[in-house]
DNA sequence: TTGTAAGCGTTATCAT
DNA sequence: ATGATAACGCTTACAA
């Protein structure tokens, strides 16, 4: 009858258990399950009957801390489960960490700096052999400075760090996004609408704001800062919409820049029966295809943002200590249809 | 110079190390940094000014070991992690445990059993404190038995174990189908077909094709199996879709038995330009009220599933310890259109 | 108010 | 080929 504090049931096995029912050490126990060399077969069987008689299961906390080894999960922070780009970039990464027997432990921080910190330090007491983190927009990652020098494994992804120098994997939001506002010039558009990400802070959103402004000015276009909307959520972009085709000289076409934006601001043109204002959006999303017209956008490969960093964290495990670095990815322009509507009124020949 | 195997860097400071700096045991420190009262402030400062200049972090490992107490997290097992029904479910997971303080820990299965048991060997292993399993077909989960037997909390979900009586939280899947058939056939349908989950053998699979069945059998229509088709993937959904079109007498109406199947049908249904077939699916997805006709599901709440499964795994964690039990969330119709659309051939009048 | 010793379940060291 | 003992980092008796 030991005193453990379990949930309730029968105390579970140990080695020690393992090693009375068998008539053994336990450091016998502790070869036969590892493998080591120098055991007589008939006290190898005698030892993984017992274990499995008495439904024996290591236990890795304790193991873990003999041996000095971290935990063997990778943590991820992302800020919303529910969003299928950052489920994909989980889905990425578990694939290529599982590569390694690591196993993926996640947290979600609902975009919220406070609680971004508080579950990095839930992972971290546990140990977890590296991280990767979706930084929440207003967050300081000073505090993790100290982590990095004792050797953990940190990448960041899909935005940078604040405040510190680390391994960061983000998409090329600026080349991406001004390849789309250039397409949407190329097609005779000059009155173009920005629906952007909320908050206006978020790395992402300045960004790809940055890219919209330089293709305006490659253009020889002026920003109109009536032409500039913002909503995170489909039904705040599906508004922002309605706002920027009330304006006395509105847009012929739009730009949105993430998933969510861009899903709102279809459904509000469908939604209106405009089918003669263009849209391309950033970040592909299902059924974009479907939709009458096809939705043209700017795709970025999660899975592919995921398995990256992965990849950097386990470069790091295995000893890489070069300096921090920075991985940029493409984006690509998926023509589908809605970013090629071309612009009303003509555009005057030079 | 301590001879820890880290992963490189310096080594993490332990509890010691921060009492030699303040000068005090390790036991006062420990004190400290549990809020344990018998302090005098003094030390408390000095204590708390060297866990700060050392950038000391607890090692929950070595606490929950000698504490006894099983890991703060909570396993989840899911087939898929791409799959937004099974990311939704992990949010619904999530965001009921961490009312706990517990955190998630998230593993995928890929549909196959022996990487199942594999996953949830390792997560057993890692002592978390409770699991939550989406089982893939054709496993047996007898070997969890004796976990259940030493107190841990185990749930299922979407879909039962095999070989074990364990608490279960699944949707109504017979219902939800029938429910969908019969609503067709309300619509005059009698040529309906049925595009089904893979494998065959998969529980939800087995019940939504019985709520096929059933609906069918009410109305008086017999099943004819060359309308019965099946995909996994939306590619194999659309290639089953053209199939069924292709039958001499083809349906007029199809039931797709899942989210993935449904979008396939939909999207082989919009590709050939036919918008004279009925569809409803089960399982609802983004955009299925934005596509021409909006989609008619069978909606069922994976959030709810997940927040179901965890609410049950808190109260067996809190001591309930009544017998397994299963429970049945109730699916929703949800009426957009492309679920009503007649029968082109009127129904004859009895 | 603070410190000492023991122990959680495992593995490493050194014997035998 | 096998075992006794210490140790990982922490908390819980029990002293002082």
């Amino acid at each position: 009858m030991t005193p453990r504090a379990r949930t309730g049931g029968v105390p579970r096995p140990t080695l020690h258990d393992v090693a009375q029912v068998a008539g053994v050490s336990a450091r016998t126990v502790s070869r036969v399950l590892n493998d080591e060399p120098g055991i007589s077969a008939p006290t190898r069987e005698r030892v993984l009957a017992a274990a499995a008689q008495l439904g024996f299961r290591p236990n890795a906390m304790a193991r873990n801390m003999r041996v000095g080894a971290r935990d063997s999960a990778v943590g991820l922070v992302i800020p919303d489960l529910a969003n299928p780009f950052f489920s994909s970039v989980a889905a990425g990464v578990e694939k290529t960490i599982r590569t390694r027997g690591l196993n993926l432990v996640l947290a979600s921080s609902e975009e919220d700096p406070a609680r971004e910190r508080s579950v990095v330090n839930v992972l971290l007491a546990r140990q977890v052999a590296a991280l990767i983190v979706v930084p929440s927009a207003g967050g300081d990652h000073g505090y993790l400075r100290d982590e990095r020098r004792h050797g953990l494994p940190l990448v960041f992804l899909d935005r940078p760090p604040a405040r510190l120098a680390a391994d960061t994997v983000v998409s090329a939001n600026f080349d991406g996004a001004a390849s789309a506002v250039a397409h949407l010039v190329r097609h005779g558009h000059r009155r173009i609408g920005f629906v952007g990400d909320v908050p206006a802070t978020l790395y992402t959103r300045r960004e790809r704001f940055r890219g919209y402004r330089h293709a305006l000015a490659t253009a020889g276009i002026a920003v109109d800062p009536a032409l500039i909307e913002q909503g995170h959520h489909q039904n705040d972009a599906v508004a922002a919409t309605a706002r920027l085709l009330a304006v006395p000289e509105p847009p012929t076409a739009i730009f949105a820049a993430n998933n969510l934006t861009c899903m709102g601001v279809v459904m509000a043109l469908a939604r209106s029966g405009r089918r003669d204002v263009a849209v391309v959006g950033f970040d592909d999303f299902t059924f974009a295809d479907l939709l009458q017209p096809g939705v043209t956008v700017v795709a970025q490969d999660a899975e592919l943002l995921g398995a990256t960093a992965a990849h950097l964290v386990l470069a790091r495990m295995d000893g890489d200590r070069t300096g921090a670095r920075t991985t940029v990815l493409a984006t690509r322009l998926v023509v589908r249809g809605s970013g090629e509507l071309p612009a009303p009124v003509p555009v005057p020949p030079r």
